[in-house]
DNA sequence: GTTCGCTTTCAAATCGTTTTCAGAAAGCGC
DNA sequence: GCGCTTTCTGAAAACGATTTGAAAGCGAAC
């Protein structure tokens, strides 16, 4: 019967001896055919180990059911895989996305160049989009958004922002942490992250404010440009340490970069957290195995992604879905001198 | 100009004053349109925003310039994110694939009755596939590569396998493992894994083999079989110990089980490495960090992902590739008494 | 016998590209 | 000015599904 390529639909057709479009409709549970010739086209394609071709389907029907995530750019383009916590929240979007029946396509951005949002969106290859971190893209998201509905992005929340976001209140986590620090006494905190990304700059904001309300004033020397890779971020504490500058305490605006500074300052000889506290932010799954284990602020991932998708799928549907903010838990561990959780 | 809906390429015709098909070869950078005309017609398209539609375009050439990369099924399908190995993986492949300007599909394969394979396949959606693990569907996997080509699975070597496949070696793996344990002076050395699936398999081979090598009679009570997730693992390891069973040692088919085991372990107060060794599988990123350090069976994914991909495009493009067959290394770390690495 | 309404069916148009094929224009040697 | 290549070009035919709109079939009612 099937004799060179694939089966395409006029063979079923032909096979149950209807037209293409009986078939087409039988395929799609269609109530116009009749539930017992249904199931008889049904049984004749799934012998005939028929499957409908997904890009003829695509074109017709204007849908993919593929929903595109597309990492961070900006910084980093290089590795992929580098950081744990994008692994961890492509995998719980992935788990979002696939529950509800469609499928996940990881955009890999090549060319960032201009109106390379534009470009993705355009190709059609997807139903809807999510970004993960807004990286410095703020102006081409919002762009991008007035006219692109299915869209939402994780990161801060920022003023005048026309996109639909999904993140931790940064601020209050970051507050939240330095807080912490000042309450076991420290009182001069470093701050280590690329005050250039929008989610690190509101952690800065909370880091400003905690030690205003605690009337300490604030040391230009003490915050330092780190990125989120180890190596860069280990080179960055060891700046710090050599530089000379008295600090008594670290406020990492992530978890690698905690991990990295506590290596670092480990190399130069210096306890933690005897001679200094350490706090990170992200609580990935290392953060607890860590020696010592590291106090950080929690995202939870999980409710996160389960917003995000949540929300672009309203959005898919035309409704209007309006951002969300998740509230971070600060979780006390070795590394800044407590023991328990809060 | 570009009133409601999108731009197609007609559209673009017009702005330049051509044909499609002449704005279709511009766009292809095809030398049949001479190299200024080509210019400028791709400036046009530029300016105006215009992106080609890839529905049509993978309909019209039948391909889809991305890669499927389909996770196990059979156990385990609910949770996908679960094991840091698969998402590790994953990453890596991710990686490759898209340094060749491929997109990366994740397929999760939601129906597992008959012809699941066949139904991914024909969908037409990838113009190669990859699949992590054969988990028990190799009899499935045979039947799919005898027609389909551009298939690579990462997995165990069988006997009888048609399909592509890399993987480490197994059986030495875990014959490198266990020695390593006899040379310590254990004896009675514990099994956990599923036997089900073919990887363990062929690692209980390579256990067998040692410690037949070593003269040491084997114990079925301590074959204990143990799911991927930490839950089970744990609950495996405390109905080993409870069970009365005596054992010095154990040697886990994945660092999960061999992390789960060791909590397991110190919540019967039973101190690890003094009393019992520990051997895990994979070397994930936690395995350096978790206290005591884990001893494991080191996997080279990057290496693994590369191969994979290269095997793969060779085989996209009509040549036949072979399966290869990747060297495991034994880190030594504290949670079997050692301490250096070899 | 005609009309009407209701269910089923199908031929044909459509989605937006790429590619084939035929032909136009230009260049060249005589 | 005439053949003969050598460039280019564009109209039209795919690719393989879905959907529209029309028509066929069939009782029942007039």
């Amino acid at each position: 019967m099937a004799d060179d390529g694939p089966l395409k639909m006029a063979d079923v057709a032909r096979l149950a001896k209807v037209s293409m479009s009986t078939v087409s409709r039988a395929l799609a549970d269609n109530p116009l055919i009749p539930e017992d010739r249904r199931r008889e086209i049904q049984r004749i394609a799934a012998e005939a180990g028929y499957v409908i071709n997904q890009s003829a389907r695509s074109l017709r029907m204007r849908k993919t059911q593929t929903i595109g995530v597309v990492f961070p750019l900006g910084h980093d383009v290089g590795q992929l895989i580098s950081d744990p916590f994008f692994i961890e929240m492509f995998g719980r979007l992935a788990d979002e996305i696939t529950t509800r029946g469609y499928q996940v396509l990881l955009c890999r951005v090549t060319d960032t160049s201009d109106g390379w949002l534009n470009r993705i969106i355009q190709s059609h290859r997807q139903d809807g989009l999510v970004i993960v971190g807004q990286s410095d893209q703020h102006a081409a998201l919002n762009q991008a958004a007035e006219s692109y509905h299915p869209l939402v992005v994780w990161g801060g929340q920022l003023s005048g922002q026309v996109y639909c976001s999904v993140g931790t209140d940064n601020i209050g986590g970051a507050r939240r942490a330095v807080d912490h620090l000042l309450g076991l006494g420290r009182k001069r905190i470093a701050f280590l992250g690329m005050l250039e990304l929008p989610e690190i700059s509101l952690r800065y904001e909370g880091y400003i404010r905690a030690l205003r309300a605690a009337g300490i004033e604030q040391d230009p020397a003490l915050v330092i440009p780190a990125h989120f890779s180890f190596e860069t971020a280990y080179d960055a504490a060891r700046e710090l340490i050599e530089s000379g500058t008295a600090f008594d305490a670290i406020f990492a605006t992530s978890d690698i970069i905690a991990l990295a500074a506590i290596q670092s300052l480990a190399a130069a000889g210096i306890d933690v957290p005897a001679q200094v506290s350490v706090v990170g932010f992200d609580d990935i799954a290392i953060a607890a195995q860590s020696t010592p284990p590291l106090t950080s602020v929690q995202q939870d991932l999980a409710k996160g992604a389960k917003t995000i998708v949540d929300l672009l799928f309203k959005r898919m549907a035309g409704e209007d879905a309006p951002s969300a903010t998740l509230l971070p838990k600060l979780v006390v561990r070795k590394s800044c001198g407590g023991a328990s959780e809060i």
